[in-house]
DNA sequence: CCCTTCACTTGACATTTGTCAATGGCCTAA
DNA sequence: TTAGGCCATTGACAAATGTCAAGTGAAGGG
């Protein structure tokens, strides 16, 4: 399960990985398999992971008084999943996180990623590269919720991450969204009869 | 006017900056002053340039189809204001900056910035502190947005960024919140006859 | 100093989205 | 196989927010 990992690395570096490299990244990440629903972390708690996902998907949500989910996050494999903030500054997180389906991850803490980002140079290209596109990402989701209809929002998401509709319920989508599954549901029936032109 | 950003990267990167390295950073940093309602970038312009304000305040902000504004930005002294992803890609931009009062930048590329993270190791760990923050702060606005009514995402603006009200009048601050002035109007004169705790 | 402009407010009304309740389909576990 | 649960859909209604228009007051430019 760490073949998937390499191949990220060296994409998102432009760097070979050496077999010490990764026999050393071997080492450090600590292979966990999660039945579906089970919780990486749960509201409250430290997050002290952040998790590569090799196979399955998960979703990073946080509920309000009224018992409503809001999920932040929806990932699969290849993505990183975990709460960041609570990762860095180590306070209690406000989110859950749970597997959607049956998931295998790659964990990692804060500390010994330090210490990789010094003893190999692609890991340290990764993370840099991940800081700049992440930012862009919330940027630019942040745009949308912001400046989009409910309606715009969800063509873009499609457009953006067709791949989230074949791995997620519509539920969940609305959710991410920020819309309740009714609308979701209304919108794509309002989209059936004025196909993309009109 | 360089020696609010020498603070800055003294404060993020806990390091102290020597003569030498502050002579380099004095080097690479071009001053400008705009005055307001300048623009700093036009949409369909590449960012070419990341600025330290130190002084004044920018906004940056999106146009829509129907001409209205959406903020996704406000900026005050010692706050970083470009558009990152304009300016990490080489895109052109969808977003306007501009001067919302009178205001003094120090302007940078990304060449230089990469080179000076080399030469200046304060300013490597500055940068890298700032992306951490930079995420972290666009991740809560969009959990904000996502799951707060726009009343709770007016308390929230008003308790994490209160200086914010001082500087920019309302209708950029319902801009920002992604709401109408008029809303905004509207939520500001019901929160007076509930103060606080009711 | 006057005039224009702009920000803020308010009212009436439209639109969007949420809430609640009911239904039917599909999958899964006993 | 069947019962229960989850998901998507739909209808009726409620709440939140937007739109348009008008009016007031304060600030800035000529």
């Amino acid at each position: 399960m760490f073949e998937n990992l390499k191949k990220y690395i060296e994409d998102y570096s432009s760097t070979a990985v050496s077999e010490e490299e990764y026999t050393l990244i071997q080492q450090s990440f600590k292979p966990k398999k999660l039945r579906k629903r089970q919780y990486l972390l749960q509201e409250g708690d430290v997050c002290k992971y952040m998790a590569f996902i090799t196979q399955g998907s998960m979703r990073q949500y946080s509920v309000d008084e009224s018992g409503n989910e809001h999920i932040v996050r929806l990932c699969i494999e290849n993505w990183w999943v975990g709460d960041y903030e609570s990762y860095v500054m180590l306070t209690p997180s406000k989110y859950n996180i749970d597997a959607v389906e049956d998931s295998e991850l790659l964990l990692v803490t804060n500390e010994i990623i330090q210490d990789l980002k010094m003893k190999v140079p692609a890991i340290a290209k990764t993370i840099a590269k991940m800081d700049e596109r992440n930012f862009i990402a919330s940027q630019r989701r942040l745009h949308a919720s912001i400046s989009l209809s409910a309606e715009e929002r969800y063509l873009e998401l499609q457009k953006s991450y067709p791949e989230l509709f074949q791995r997620f319920p519509q539920t969940m989508i609305a959710s991410y969204l920020g819309i309740t599954p009714e609308t979701l549901s209304r919108i794509r029936k309002q989209l059936l009869s004025k196909p993309k032109s009109a």
